[in-house]
DNA sequence: ACGACTTTGTGCATGGCTTCACAAGAGCCT
DNA sequence: AGGCTCTTGTGAAGCCATGCACAAAGTCGT
């Protein structure tokens, strides 16, 4: 059981899980209830349970999840038992804070590779990585075990990814506002930040005309709280 | 017609419409079909269709949607008639990239403010804007009117977040691993960057095993191409 | 040993989103 | 004017995901 059908959104919050069972872990938690674990994520309980059923993963009833023992079969299913190499192209504003992100170690994913075309940036090297020109992607990318990840500037985006695709890369994290072709085959991500703020906004702007704001917050008086998006 | 209930996937899309159709504006097109469009954007048609149906946008039948039209429908939903203020809190790593990215003064968000408490930090100026010490966020942030992004480290995200509300920020991009609980009607929407590693790992993971790739793409002769994610 | 209590795993109903398929409408050509 | 072609807008069907509610299964205390 658990072998192949694990829906999408269920995948999607996955690292949710593994990131808060490592806060338990590291309190001293042994065991802990869906209720608990569920409330530490932001999600309903019987989400959880559902999205943990579908990795086979078994807990026992009284009493909850092994703390240590889901961890490492959820890091096991996000092929963390060695960590991941990562690429970053385009070393610009982006691409240096990506670079620089110490997020990454933590969650198993290794740096080995910065690469840009501009003349200024090659040769820097930044969080102990020197930074390359493309033409060296191969002499790094290992086909198939490399996740690619794209900060050059939109029109640039096709061609690079392209190249990411020619070195052995399958999969792409792209940051560039831009719709990526790639072969079958290869996995894309998108991230685009301003578009985050759009949706932001556009709830903002429903929410009340601009400016037209309906009462602070009070100060004092605990409010009834909620979590995430609303409205 | 098309005044509340928009669908929260619909949302999520119109960024990249909008995205689109201001670069079909600059080639000069004056119409586009919803083929076209989805095309560029790598959606299917009927699916964009219903989305701008739920807005309440004509197009003509047998022509298509008016480039400039549809563009300035979507913008002003998104509410981007005039620019949000945005601010951003943690000026680190990641900080400093979303304060000197380009991209974000493109689609309507004006960086208004930068905050941090590190005293190494408060004072510098980056992309034309001085850091200042969080003390000073009452000065800066227009309640209701301003976008609150968090690039601090998670220990530190609840409460900031909720110093950005008590300022009169109603809507939060958080780029902490970290869950935040907000007010009743303030919205706050996550980004987390090893989480989208890790969803791609996922994916890799299951693909087959680690290294054992079956078979680089073909060098020559074009490949079917798909868009987007696979397998 | 047994009963009370706790918590998991899941069948089922509900709702939202996507996809298909097509009628209604708009232009164009003869 | 009439018919042809093109494209939109939308009903309807199907799919995926969420949430409820409860039986199965285990623990703990007596």
């Amino acid at each position: 059981m658990g072998t192949v059908d694990v829906p999408e959104a269920t995948v999607a919050r996955l690292p949710q899980y593994l990131r808060a069972l490592s806060v338990l872990a590291e309190a001293g938690l042994r065991t802990v209830s869906s209720e608990a674990l569920a409330e530490a994520v932001g999600v309903g309980s019987a989400k959880l349970r559902k999205d943990l059923s579908h990795l086979g993963s078994y807990g026992t009833r009284g009493v909850g999840y092994d703390v240590t023992g889901l961890h490492r079969q959820i890091a096991d299913r996000l092929g963390q038992a060695t960590p991941w190499n990562v690429v970053i192209v385009g070393i610009g504003n982006l691409g240096h804070a990506l670079a620089g992100y110490g997020g990454f170690a933590d969650r198993g994913f290794r740096v080995v590779g910065l690469f840009d075309d501009g003349p200024q940036v090659v040769g820097e090297v930044v969080g102990g990585v020197r930074v390359r020109p493309l033409s060296e992607l191969d002499r790094v990318v290992h086909p198939g075990e490399t996740i690619g990840v794209l900060a050059v500037p939109a029109e640039h985006a096709q061609d690079v990814c392209d190249r990411l695709v020619a070195a052995g890369v399958r999969s792409v994290l792209n940051f560039a506002p831009a719709v990526l072709r790639v072969p079958d085959g290869v996995d894309v991500r998108k991230v685009d930040l301003a578009s985050e703020l759009q949706i932001l906004a556009f709830h903002a702007q429903r929410r009340g005309v601009r400016g037209n704001v309906p009462a602070r917050v009070p100060s004092l008086g605990p409010v009834t709280e909620r979590v995430g998006e609303v409205v």
